[in-house]
DNA sequence: AGGTTAACCTAATGCTATTAGGTAAGACAA
DNA sequence: TTGTCTTACCTAATAGCATTAGGTTAACCT
């Protein structure tokens, strides 16, 4: 099937091979995890050399960070799009929610890369996928801006701690849901959730 | 200093060997991250052979399992304490919060192994560790049906939604605060986050 | 005293990430 | 056409590291 000395792929074709690598990789450290995953094992189901992965990456490790890279970046623009025309903060910040939850209920490989291996790698936050990240967390400091200022929210609100709540309870959420195997629902509780959070926002009664 | 065919611990002074061990592996760990720590670079913090730790431990990563161990079922038996004779859900909920706090601030390198290392990892799940962690969070069921129960709270509140928030912010906060290596008091804004916290499980206005 | 075991050692073994040093094929200029 | 350059890939080391084999020494037990 494989010529013995294959046919060389150029120009156009050398793309497909990268993306190939990263389609592999994330394949397999999602579903062996990082460590139990080999450079030969990435290598082998991509069709490729050991040696031929390092033309297109400076180890293992820059694999993984590379993995996530378009997702991330068309979550980002895709954001934008979704909230487009929405009126209010609190509808904002419930679509911010659900979209956030379709998104990775979407791509769990993606998801799982991130939420397991990424979010708690000192190395991960030096990287431009993580300037993206800090984007999409950005927005939410908007939505809470926006809401004390028109008098939705709490005129007290802390936007900053607001966010690490919203933010803290999405990445508990999936990271259990990853965990176990996806086997329920990631919505499932997320009516009540909404509801909670939207009453520790909401002005003092 | 190390005699050359060195005197051999026996007994009582194994178990010292043992907890060495366990106290440079959280050390290196800690520092210098999991995969980049070596069994020699442990061994040799121990004062101790390559082959000894294989005597104490299956492996590298049962090891890094064995970390917590004490950390954990000290917290445990503490919280009980801690909690004990406190009135009202509210009360309690805050002594939690603080509580958990100070403890992760007083054992920073404990809490690198366990929000950094473990929370994301599955076999960690399977660990008794894991069984008193799960019981460090069913307290906070406790508390949540207590308020609910004597009309403190939201007669509508789902505790465990409620877990989720609260576990969800307080991991986020230690998470930042450790990747960011300490550089901030862990308390800065938690009496914002408390407020909205009460003010989410709080009875409906 | 002789045997057993606990605690530790040195020296393999074997796996895995990474690198050295190529080769074939197309592009392109003289 | 022929020679050089570059791209995309290869085979075969190299080197680091977790783990294991097979001891040795000293204390304890009977």
């Amino acid at each position: 099937m494989k010529p013995p000395n294959g046919i060389k792929n150029s120009g156009a074709k050398a793309k497909n091979t990268r993306e190939r690598l990263v389609d592999s990789a994330r394949r397999l450290f999602a579903e062996n995890g990082y460590q139990k995953t080999t450079v030969m094992d990435i290598a082998r189901d991509a069709q490729l050399s050991e040696a031929a992965l390092y033309e297109y990456f400076k180890g293992k490790e820059d694999l993984l960070l590379a993995i996530p890279d378009l997702w991330v970046s068309e979550l980002l623009a895709d954001m934008e799009d979704q909230l487009f025309g929405i009126e209010g903060a609190f509808n904002k910040l419930r679509k911010y929610l659900w979209w956030t939850l379709r998104r990775i209920e979407e791509s769990p490989l993606d998801a799982k890369i991130v939420y397991l291996f990424l979010k708690t790698n000192a190395a991960f936050m030096e990287t431009d996928v993580y300037l993206n990240v800090k984007s999409l967390y950005s927005k939410l400091i908007e939505i809470f801006e926006q809401g004390r200022a028109n008098g939705e929210m709490d005129p007290h609100l802390d936007p900053y701690v607001a966010r690490s709540i919203v933010i803290g309870a999405i990445d508990y959420l999936v990271i259990r849901w990853l965990l176990k195997d996806r086997a329920y629902s990631l919505f499932e509780r997320l009516d009540e959730a909404y509801r909670l959070l939207a009453k520790a926002f909401g002005p003092p009664p």
